[in-house]
RNA sequence: GGCGUGAUAGCCAAGCGGUAAGGCAAAGGUCUGCAAAACCUUCAUCCACCGGUUCAAAUCCGGUUCACGCCUCCA
């Protein structure tokens, strides 16, 4: 597999530190609020990165974090009258309602930073002992000057930078570009014991000292959006690095932005919509949808529309696979004929295909492609034959399932029809023997009153739900 | 000012040197008591614009225009 490293802003042929093994660090949210949208679309695809990984036979170690301490949680925490803990602790439960309506699987380890000040405290002891860091006031900042490959990840460098940037004015850095290890504690912050003074991690810290608790000094993939690049990314390198004196990621992964006309989705610009409150008018299977629909790393722009048709689209493989469980379920046992054979020897091309495209760093567009024109291919070959083969049916939906399911679609188990739809579907039957269309049509508009839709087909009455 | 993306049909979106995938929408048709679903057909002589390289360019090079992101918390 190819995936694109921001490092060397070049596609490179995946090669894992441990032969077999792919061991993923995933910068998770900040858990003061709901999360939008623009947040979920990294947890999608990384999610579907880690499920390719999987799938490709690979022992993957997912790690994502949950910051749940920065300025952000007090001051939320201080208007609502509450702790910074119960606040975090509240929306890391929200985070996953809305993260497995997504798709999203939990994480092999969640780190909270709050339960890492430990090791968090011996990187930066060990980054002042090294020269890197230096003390000032009960602040620790990390020296940027001391590292003289301070800014290969996002291709600045300080000099460049100077000239238009807007930096903080703040005297008691050596240099501007210097960046907070560790906060003294201010009045009313929550605060823990360190060789400085009481005070609280800085936010670029947390993400080194978990990643490589969990994954190792060097791990393979590191993730985010594009907006983490700098500084974040850049922070975390320059300090694991100079920490251990071993390289930190060997692949950098960022995801573009959702946009909104054009205009990132963010909480500054107020143009954002949380996952929470998209739920309530669409499912979120079809968020996950449009969020494949485009390659992970060009920005997409978010409205209702997208979502809607995100939505058709996924219906469209719904219906392939529910057409093709009920033709199964009616099918008879009889040797293949020559089109369904020809069938099946497609499905395996399909798949490999299917994973040539996701194998070309993630490309989920064209993935989704071979999808499609499998489906409508099994759609065809299936209903053309007025006794479906069964062999040829289980290879078709098994392998629908097989790309589908490795974009985390098409998981979800039907419920099974309560008795009095199928009282109605049976008398419906009737109705129809009777040529009592008036009563037919009547039975099939008191089933969709209850939520089910009665189809009808040359192998009897289909029901699903509305 | 520095760094970095992108511009493909009504909409979304692959393709990245060999003559435009796929989805949505739309139109016509097949099937059907009706419907739904499905299937078939149609839907970019052309890929922002101008030059260049090449037998061959949406794809490579140079320039122009436009849009966006990062340099501040940010997915």
């Amino acid at each position: 597999m190819k995936i694109y490293n921001t490092m060397t802003r070049r596609k490179e042929e995946l090669v894992p530190v441990y032969p077999g093994e792919v061991r993923i660090y995933a910068c998770g949210p900040t858990v003061y609020n709901y999360f939008h949208v623009g947040n979920a679309r990294p947890f999608i695809i990384f999610d579907t990165l880690r499920r390719y990984l999987i799938h490709r036979g690979y022992k993957v170690t997912f790690v994502q974090n949950f910051t749940d301490i920065d300025d952000k949680l007090i001051n939320r925490a201080r208007e609502e009258n509450t702790t910074v803990q119960e606040l975090a602790d509240r929306y890391i439960k929200e985070y996953f309602i809305d993260a497995q309506g997504l798709g999203v699987m939990k994480a092999d380890v969640h780190p909270r930073a709050t339960e890492h000040v430990g090791e968090i405290i011996k990187l930066i002891k060990k980054l002042e002992l090294n020269g890197h860091a230096y003390a000032v006031n009960g602040d620790v900042y990390f020296d940027t000057a001391s590292d003289s490959d301070y800014g290969k990840l996002s291709g600045q460098n300080l000099e460049d930078r100077e000239a238009g940037a807007r930096i903080e004015v703040d005297d008691v850095k050596k240099s501007p570009m210097d960046f907070a290890l560790w906060k003294a504690q201010k009045p009313g912050e929550p605060a823990w014991k360190s060789p400085w003074g009481m005070g609280r991690p800085g936010w670029h810290i947390e993400c080194s000292a978990m990643s490589m608790k969990y994954l190792g000094e060097t791990f393979d993939i590191h993730c985010g959006g594009v907006d983490l690049i700098f500084p974040h990314h850049e922070n975390e390198i320059a300090q694991s690095e100079c920490a251990t004196g071993h390289p930190f990621a060997k692949y950098w992964m960022h995801n573009g932005h959702i946009n909104v006309d054009n205009r990132k989705m963010s909480k500054s610009l107020g143009n954002f919509f949380t996952v929470r409150d998209i739920a309530k008018e669409f499912d979120l299977e079809a968020v996950r949808m449009f969020m494949l629909s485009a390659q992970y790393r060009s920005p997409i722009n978010f409205s209702r529309d997208m979502i809607e048709q995100a939505s058709t689209s996924l219906a469209r493989l719904y219906t392939a696979r529910n057409n093709a469980l009920f033709l199964l379920d009616h099918a008879s046992e009889r040797a293949l004929n020559e089109a369904e054979i020809a069938f099946c020897a497609r499905a395996d091309k399909a798949l490999s295909d299917y994973d040539a495209a996701m194998d070309d760093d993630l490309n989920t567009a064209d993935a989704l492609g071979v999808i499609f024109d499998y489906a409508r291919d099994m759609n065809s070959t299936i209903s053309d034959a007025n006794a479906p083969c069964k062999a040829a049916l289980e290879k078709g939906i098994s392998t629908l399932l097989t790309m589908t399911g490795v974009l985390g679609l098409l998981s979800k188990e039907e419920d099974a029809t309560p008795e009095d739809v199928k009282k109605l579907v049976e008398a419906r039957v009737n109705a129809k023997k009777a040529k009592d269309f008036a009563l037919a049509d009547s039975l099939r508009k008191e089933a969709l009153v209850l939520g089910y839709v009665i189809e009808d087909t040359p192998k009897g009455p289909k029901v699903r739900k509305a």
